[in-house]
Parts: C-alpha cells; structure tokens; sequence
DNA sequence: ATTTAGGTACACAGACCTGTGTAACAAGGC
DNA sequence: GCCTTGTTACACAGGTCTGTGTACCTAAAT
C-alpha cells in the first residue's frame, strides 16, 4: 500500500550483515566483499547505499547506541538488574565485549568520529545510572554513578578475555556494597550466593 | 669482554619498536613493513629475527606480560598504590589500555595463544590481589581480589575512550569502600578529595 | 510503452599485506 | 688470507583490501 514497504530492506541487511560481522570478527577483519558476500549481492549494492567503508561503519556503531528504554521498576531495582543482564549477555556464545570499546581499540586515535560516538555511549550509560541515584537520594550520586560504570565496563573487559559470565556477578556484588554504602536500600540476599 | 654483548641488541630493537606500534596503533595496523623502516632496518632482516608476524606479535605480549615486583608497603598501601599508578599511567598520552584486551578484541576468537596469555595477565594481576588481601585477612579474598580487577579493567577501558585519568581515582575510592566493607583497615583521607 | 530506480556481473585500478629468494657487502675471529 | 655471521638492497609472488567503471537486466511507476 504505502509506495516504499520493502524499499528500505536492502540497506538494513547489510547494515546488519556488516553488524553481526564486524563485532563478531572485528572491523578491520572484515571486508566489504565479505559483508556482500554473506549477504549475496555485488560489491557494487553495497556501494550504492553507503559510500564508504567508513560511513559503514559509523552507521554500524550509531546502530549499537540505543538508549536503556524507560521502566517502571523501583530504581535499586533497574540498576541491579543491569549486572543479571549482563550475565545473561555474557552466557550467549556471541557475545564479544563492548562494541565501541573494541571499535576504539581497534581503530586507535586514528579516528576522531568512532571516538567521538564511544564518548557520548559511555557517557549517556553514565547519566542514566546518576539519574537513578538522584531519585534513590543515593550520596555522591556524579560519582557512584561513574563507579558503576567501571563495574560494568570492567566485568565486559574480564569476560572478553576470560569468557566468565561470573564477572557479571562479581560486579552486581560490589554495586550493592557501593550503593549501600550510599545510603541507598538494596533488597535482601539476592545477591549472596 | 664477554663475546656476545651488542650482539642481541638488534633483536631488542625490532621487539621494541614493535611493540611502541603496535600498542599505539593496533596490531593489524601496523605492517612489518612499517616496523622494520621505523629502525631503518630491511625487511629481511626482521624476518631473519622472527619468523613470522605472529611469532612478532606473541612476543609483544609476553614482553608486555610482566609481574608487579615484591614491596615491603603494607599490603593495603600496595593495594591502593594501583590506582594511583594508573592514574599516572592514564595521564600520559601514550596510554592506549591493556594491551591483552586490546589485542583480543583486535584478533578475535581466531587466535588461540592470545587469548590463553591475556587470560593468563588477567587471571596472574587477580592472584596478586588476592594474596595480599589474605594478608590482611579480608573477608572473600578471592571475590574481594576479582572485584578489585574489574575495578582496574573498567577504569582502564573507560580510560581508553574518554581520556581521563579521573577515572582511576573513581575506582580508588570504590575499592576503599570494597576494602572497608571487606573489614580491611584504609588509611584516612587521602582518598576522599 | 517508456522511463526510472535499483540490482547484477565482472573487470580493474591502486594500494598494502606477509613472506621469500638472491646476490652483494661489511666486520670480526681463526 | 679466509670464513662466518649479520645485514642490505631489491625484486617478486600471491594475496587482500577499498573503491570505481561499465554494460546489462528486471520490475515497478507513469
């Protein structure tokens, strides 16, 4: 009915064909033959819809920022279950570390813009743990909140390397020290054990 | 006097290089090419030092891999020192993170010896803390021990992206409320400020 | 029926990569 | 003098990479 249903289709393929493959394998490890090629087109198609390997890449890392969606859990509640999901993340046997991490361990200083969209996703990650802890009246919450996101960029490091979904608890455990040691109330033995 | 003492200087020289270009730029960023006009050296005679790129890079990483040496600090001095140490380290502007990380989520699940001496630098840096932290009789040694290396990966990795040395400090102070809460003594105020 | 948009096949340029082969050169030990 | 060891210069093989050029095809829109 609307003149452009199926249009768009060929450009998020190979958005994410390039996705899957570049956080799985890296980015300097695939090529943009590889890319058409898994999917079945010409080198070509790909070229008509992004005019570079570079603008694939940004698309490919701006497609990885996404927001937290906005929940109606208690707050103590929506920060700690962000340690179980990243245990659950670390179980998938596709899971390789954090994509803009990797993207600027990979593509160094050289590249002002993938640096750039790492900064603001590290950040945006970081406010929404403060903004959270200013409702739980948490003290210090500037930087309990940038505590919290070492926790969970240094369980995503540890388990890159180590593949231990473990480190994901092991971070839930000191999150909950840190927040009570905020003031904040953090529910019962859910997290002994 | 002795037969042999300029002898290995060449072989030390191309470890060397290789290791400031690849850390700086990544390891497939750099070709061998690229090291060997860096010394002013022929190709040739890299590869009359090793056999191959690989063996080069594996090399770089067991140069890399170094224990902290023995002090007589008090255990908890030892411990926090870390971060200031880090806080150094992240200050200047050749600090571009770990390299194990780095070069495991540049190379991929594809290479095997890798992997096993990041996982060995990682699992080698936790032992450190956790002997210490029976030293000093903490509680959980061995969970206290991870928590403290999540700590350094995440303020490393955050460092990465964002070039600030602050975090270190951030991560300092979380491990004085780990190491408090742990039952450790920590001395006053240094950290607070 | 014709135009237009998007896809295909395929060759190719130009660069860079790892690794080898070869012949010549320099310096110290015997 | 001679021989060994290390280095150099340089070409080259064989592969991969990004990106372009071209001519053809198909299907939908008009």
């Amino acid at each position: 009915m609307a003149p452009l249903p199926a249009k768009p289709a060929m450009k998020d393929r190979i958005l994410e064909t390039a996705d899957r493959l570049f956080y799985l394998q890296g980015i300097r490890a695939v090529g943009v033959d590889t890319i058409a090629a898994e999917i079945g087109i010409s080198k070509r198609t790909l070229y008509n819809h992004f005019p570079s390997k570079d603008a694939l890449i940004s698309a490919y890392l701006a497609r990885r920022f996404v927001q937290p969606r906005p929940s109606d859990k208690p707050a103590v509640e929506q920060i700690l279950s962000t340690f179980d999901a990243l245990e659950r993340r670390f179980a998938a046997k596709d899971f390789r570390g954090c994509p803009f991490v990797n993207a600027v361990a990979e593509l160094g200083g050289e590249d002002k813009s993938v640096r750039k969209i790492a900064i603001a996703f590290k950040e945006s990650r970081r406010l929404w743990f403060r903004d959270l802890l200013i409702q739980l009246g948490a003290a210090d919450a500037e930087g309990l909140a940038t505590q919290l996101a070492l926790l969970v960029d240094g369980s995503i490091a540890q388990d890159l390397v180590r593949n231990d979904p473990a480190m994901a608890r092991a971070a839930k455990e000191a999150a909950t020290v840190l927040l009570r040691h905020a003031g904040v109330k953090v529910g019962g033995g859910e997290t002994a054990q």
